[in-house]
DNA sequence: ACACTTGACAAGAACAATTCTAATCTGATA
DNA sequence: TATCAGATTAGAATTGTTCTTGTCAAGTGT
């Protein structure tokens, strides 16, 4: 929580409710996901709120927006530099902290200025694993 | 197109203008993309077709599904393993061909069996950077 | 305390990508 | 060439996300 401080942004107690949420959380939620948790609290809680808030983090830089879900974004608290691991069976997602030297070939930057990369890894859950010898 | 033999796919004309706009392709398109490509040559294709087309190709292990594009899947004919680079303004992708050791740190596996891996790049291409800077 | 400005909220409409449905139709095989 | 599993079509439906509009709340200067 304290992250989200001193950065200019109102803290509003729907925002509260979801910064709170997202604090920690290694889920990696999607937005709907996080709109049912904050509505716990706050009955008349709209979707747009959520999205707005999202967008307001990632672009303050407080949160990253994970495309590795091919059915919905799916929304990560934990900023700093980072991959990730999902099942492809339940999509369950976790951290990856690999520490791994990515060079570009000669001739494929296509003249690209490069500003980051992430890592997807893809594999079947232990849950999913012993679902499936059933 | 030739790697399309054989797989038991039943090839009718619109699989093979599917294919052969698909053949050697490297702009990685969307079903829209692929929809409106084809549509020159077949003016009563369905936007169904097209997905079920692709679906039953990534089934055979024909095409792969990118995630990279936050905005809609795109695909890639080339099956062959290696990554992408994206840009983040146009979202046009290029392959990366590098070969790169991605060993998950013990302890992060979480016991999932692992089956693959895909590296995303993140930049800004040649001609965003220009338009960027007038 | 009052008017003003700015930004946030809620509700639902709108939108875009994708999937599904139901009714034909067709390619591959016997 | 008859058969039939699988493919095609048009459009409806669904899902995730974004937009619109009117309202509201917090902070500022008077």
């Amino acid at each position: 929580m304290e992250k989200y401080k001193d950065t200019g942004l109102k803290l509003t107690p729907q925002r509260l409710a979801i910064l709170n949420y997202l604090d920690g959380n290694k889920e990696h939620p999607s937005a709907e996901d996080i709109y049912r948790a904050v509505l716990k609290r706050f009955p008349t809680m709209s979707f747009a709120t959520v999205y707005n808030t999202l967008e307001t983090l990632r672009q303050r830089g407080g949160l990253l927006e994970l495309t590795i879900d091919p059915d919905k974004k799916r929304f990560d608290p934990n900023t700093e530099h980072h991959h990730h691991l999902i099942c492809v069976k339940c999509k369950r997602i976790v951290d990856i902290h690999g520490d791994y030297k990515l060079p570009i070939p000669n001739g494929e930057r296509a003249g690209f200025e490069i500003i980051g990369n992430h890592i997807e890894f893809y594999g079947i859950c232990p849950k999913c694993k012993k679902a499936n010898s059933l």
